[in-house]
RNA sequence: GGGCUGGUAGCUCAAUAGGUAGAGCAUUGGACUCUUAAUCCAGGGGUUGCAGGUUCGAGUCCUGUCCAGCCCA
């Protein structure tokens, strides 16, 4: 008597590739004994309202299996494309030996190579039907499950790849932030504006008021940090002569992570000379309202079960006014200790962070930002926040600048640049007094910055977006996880 | 950094008041040549995140710890 050998899944997966490598079929499918000519999502398109099929028509097409349908002499199973499946149909009369062969040894999750002619089903399925097929990759690890699909959160991040093909939806959040970065590098181009690349190992973390990350270059034994912006980069260029530049790339800041911070994100910046700020603002209304309609069709969108509406022209306010409403007077801030305080109190600011532009930073984040929910350019920063950017001229407390906000979330930040090298130094010595007293994220002053300023930067209009929450604004999402393929975790014991 | 919630089979989830840890899917064996969450029959599968503690007895209570999610700083 033959005592019956109980094997897990993974044992009974495992036990499949080695009884093909018995037969002498290779389980991950080199050689490949044909290409394929087409693919999952090309058939499901061409032939959506066909329904005459010529035999004739052989279609090879690669893709994994997933829920295999046995009907003893027949098998239905699902060929997995990028947006589509196609169902697959295989009869033991017409297979033979191979027939058996996907019978016993084909697992859900398989890579194979199908070749094939179609049909409809009599419930009007598109399918092949299989005149032959080849292992391309034995899929050794039992699959979540297929009607609940992985909702592991964590499973979901650690091994975005199962997610990928398991959580069809999933995918469209990438597919539609690639729609977008595609778009913007075709819309600047369109408009005369080269790419370019710049360091991301910086001796000076500069540009942006973040932490940067620290590391050290051996052979040089110099410590160096990950670039918080490109911006100083850009402007240089700017000097040497080119006149409309931008750079699409990751920068990295050393600060928590959540559901709106990865600390590596992704931000476009782009420069263009002899523009100011009005500038800025034409371009960013044109550029983001199109973004929108090239992804919705449509300029007004449903964010978090709430309207978006990007028609231009976008709402415009100014900084110390919208903070006066809420009772914060900048002024006073400035001159007035005991009224910081006092503000700081209701704030709930730690005493060591009672610094003028935390205070500020922190007041609008507490009291304005939280209202700003359509398109809304925020105008008129105060200088102690914007050390880059010009003055204004009836003004010079307040910068030539603007932050847009979307659903409470900034996404762009532009300014007439700041192109008076003694100005830009003050600036900078003003930033390192904030830091004595107690500012974490005040700019470095850099000095060859300076010496590149002294040359001459003409008047300079400047504009950064962070893709990462565009993305998630076009895609309905509130965690930056969702649109980050592989976001930042900690590592599992 | 703080608070709250969670972690149980490959996956999705149960488990009354502290009393033998269950189901569906997946998987294994069998039947089935148009199924698509296929169906029908029969099985196997667990160190309950980790380390301690209380108890005759812990998935459940306590302490610590790790990871995740949400909120706050």
């Amino acid at each position: 008597m033959i005592e019956e050998v109980k094997l897990d899944e993974k044992e009974s997966r495992l036990n499949n590739r080695k009884k093909l490598r018995e037969l002498s079929i290779n389980p991950y499918g080199y050689p490949l004994p044909y290409k394929p000519n087409t693919s999952v999502d090309e058939l499901k398109l061409k032939f959506q309202d066909e329904n005459n099929f010529n035999k004739e028509d052989i279609y090879i097409l690669g893709g994994r299996l997933l829920n295999i349908r046995h009907h003893g002499k027949s098998i239905f199973a699902d060929l997995l494309g990028v947006n589509h499946k196609l169902q697959i149909y295989l009869k033991k009369d017409e297979l033979n030996e191979k027939f058996d062969i996907f019978k016993n040894y084909i697992d859900s999750g398989d890579l194979i190579l199908a070749k094939g002619y179609l049909f409809r089903t009599k419930t009007n399925e598109l399918t092949l039907h299989i005149l032959d097929f080849h292992f391309l990759a034995k899929c050794i690890l039992p699959l979540p499950e297929k009607w609940h699909g992985l909702k592991d959160t964590e499973i979901r991040y650690r091994q975005r790849y199962l997610d990928l093909f398991i959580n069809h939806e999933v995918k469209q959040n990438f597919i539609i932030r690639s729609k977008i970065i595609k778009f913007l590098r075709n819309y600047l181009e369109s408009k005369g504006f080269m790419e370019v690349e710049t360091p991301m190992l910086n001796i000076i973390p500069t540009g942006a008021l973040a932490k940067p990350f620290k590391t050290h270059h051996n052979a040089l034994d110099i410590d160096m940090y990950l670039r918080i912006a490109p911006e100083l980069y850009l402007k240089r260029l700017i000097v040497g002569n080119f006149d409309k530049v931008y750079e699409l790339g990751k920068v990295f800041r050393n600060e928590g992570i959540s559901t709106k911070h990865n600390p590596e994100f992704t931000i476009l910046e782009l420069y263009q000379a002899f523009a100011d700020l009005n500038d800025m603002i034409t371009l960013t209304e044109d550029l983001i309202s199109s973004l929108v309609y090239h992804i919705h069709n449509s300029f007004a969108i449903e964010y978090q079960g709430k309207t978006l509406n990007f028609n231009k022209p976008f709402k415009k306010i100014s900084f110390p006014t919208e903070l006066a409403k809420k009772g914060v007077d900048i002024e006073k801030l400035r001159n007035d200790r005991d009224y910081l305080e006092k503000i700081s109190n209701e704030l709930k600011i730690p005493k060591e962070n009672r610094v003028i532009s935390h205070v500020i930073d922190k007041a609008f984040d507490e009291l304005v930002k939280v209202d700003l929910w359509e398109p809304t350019f925020v105008l008129d920063y105060p200088v102690e926040i914007s050390p880059l950017a010009i003055s204004k001229n009836d003004n010079p407390l307040y910068a030539e600048r603007f932050e847009l906000f979307v659903a409470n979330f900034e996404v762009a930040n532009a300014f007439s640049e700041l192109n008076d090298p003694d100005e830009q130094a003050k600036r900078f010595l003003e930033q390192q007094k904030l830091k004595e007293k107690g500012e974490s994220e005040a700019h470095e002053y850099d000095n060859d910055y300076i010496n590149a300023l002294s040359y001459g930067l003409p008047p300079t209009g400047g504009l950064g977006f962070g893709i990462d929450r565009l993305v998630m604004i076009l895609t309905n999402n509130v965690s930056i996880r969702e649109v980050i393929l592989f976001p930042a975790l900690l590592p599992k014991k």
